[in-house]
DNA sequence: GCTGAAGGTGAGCGCTCGCTTAGAGTGCCA
DNA sequence: TGGCACTCTAAGCGAGCGCTCACCTTCAGC
């Protein structure tokens, strides 16, 4: 049995390790919020409201908003990292783990929109010590995607001229997913997953 | 001559069209403040100051601080689609014409990124009829890139299962260089259009 | 020299923000 | 049963917000 919770779409819900039940579901209305309006147009009132209590309970569970924000946005990059990690490090080929990185990378910015927003875009809203730890974990999430492309370099399945570079193109198109994606749109997750992969691969030059 | 000014990097101010010359200075310093810190988080109070003016003169050029955001992302989303008009309407194999535009949409992204930030990210903090009416705009840019698309895949210059996922796909890959692009990092603007411009014609599966 | 339009300022209004405080309700254990 | 720890609320504080208003300066036209 998983650890993680699932919801009635077998999504995984990955707050259950915010306990107790009161900040977890303040958080889980931050996210929605932060999601919706952003950081700043978001307020301590809104939230609160959004979990069923008064202004002041936040306070109970979370020193300042940004607190919360942060705590958001390290799990995010935490559960981001973990996806990338174990498709990169995974059995096959380079271009079998690119491939799965891709497409379980963007099933996540589509499927969470809501959490993938706030951790690609409101970053910036963090003050300087918690925004250096979490910039740290973005480095991660670079060099595992740089890695298995330097493999496929490596191993002549890849033809890539500029490696960091590509790298950065292939972060860049899976989080911008985030920004547009659409839940009442014309694809599901696993469309827009399986769709990107096969340009991911194309981009460094994979044989079909 | 030029109707653009020019500044000592070469570049195109792109503001010349906003008078009298207070206007434009509030625009700017609005830009600057904008994309440093987004809407929600700039206070009139800063761009007044930046612009060296009182927090009132603000309210002499424009009625609300909307306003502003709304004057910036129109002329800013005409230029967009201005450079990938002019690059899709020109001379040359859907593959040249493709690269070219690319390179020039990425190149504008890259080189004028605090315009494009407050372009591409500060769209939700319009209401509704502005948001509207740019998002007309926005469909417009979609339909050029799709155009030269379908060009290449009826001239059999491209190999594109899905083509308007792909130019979903293009238009992000773009978009997203004015999140990260740094102007201290280690590539001119020129550089990461040119990376672009190849990446792209190799997701359309084009003949290098 | 006078006038009106245009562009500016200092002061501050009404409001909402993030956050605090005093105290009430609830359940657990001696 | 009494007391304590925990959780939550009602009320509201000080600050800063977007924006306004009364007034000042500059300058072209007569």
């Amino acid at each position: 049995m998983s650890t993680a919770q699932e919801t009635a779409g077998g999504e995984i819900e990955p707050w259950e390790e915010v306990t107790p039940d009161a900040a977890r579901r303040l958080l889980v209305a931050a996210v929605e919020a932060f999601a919706e309006r952003g950081y700043h147009a978001t307020t301590t009132r809104d939230i609160a409201s959004r979990a069923g209590m008064s202004p002041a309970a936040l306070y109970i569970h979370y020193k300042t908003k940004e607190e919360l924000l942060h705590r958001i946005s390290r799990i995010g990059h935490d559960r981001a990292l973990d996806i990338l990690r174990t498709a990169a490090s995974g059995e096959g080929s380079p271009t079998q783990r690119l491939a799965e990185a891709v497409s379980s990378f963007v099933r996540w910015h589509a499927g969470r929109r809501t959490t993938a927003r706030v951790v690609q875009y409101e970053l910036e809203a963090l003050g300087p010590d918690a925004r250096a730890e979490i910039l740290a974990l973005r480095r991660q999430v670079d060099a595992e995607v740089r890695g298995v492309i330097e493999e496929g370099v490596a191993s002549g399945e890849f033809d890539v001229l500029d490696v960091q570079g590509t790298t950065l193109a292939v972060l860049s198109l899976c989080i911008d997913v985030a920004r547009w994606f659409n839940v009442d749109g014309p694809r599901t997750p696993d469309e827009v997953g399986a769709l990107y992969a096969d340009l991911v691969l194309r981009m460094v030059g994979a044989a079909k």
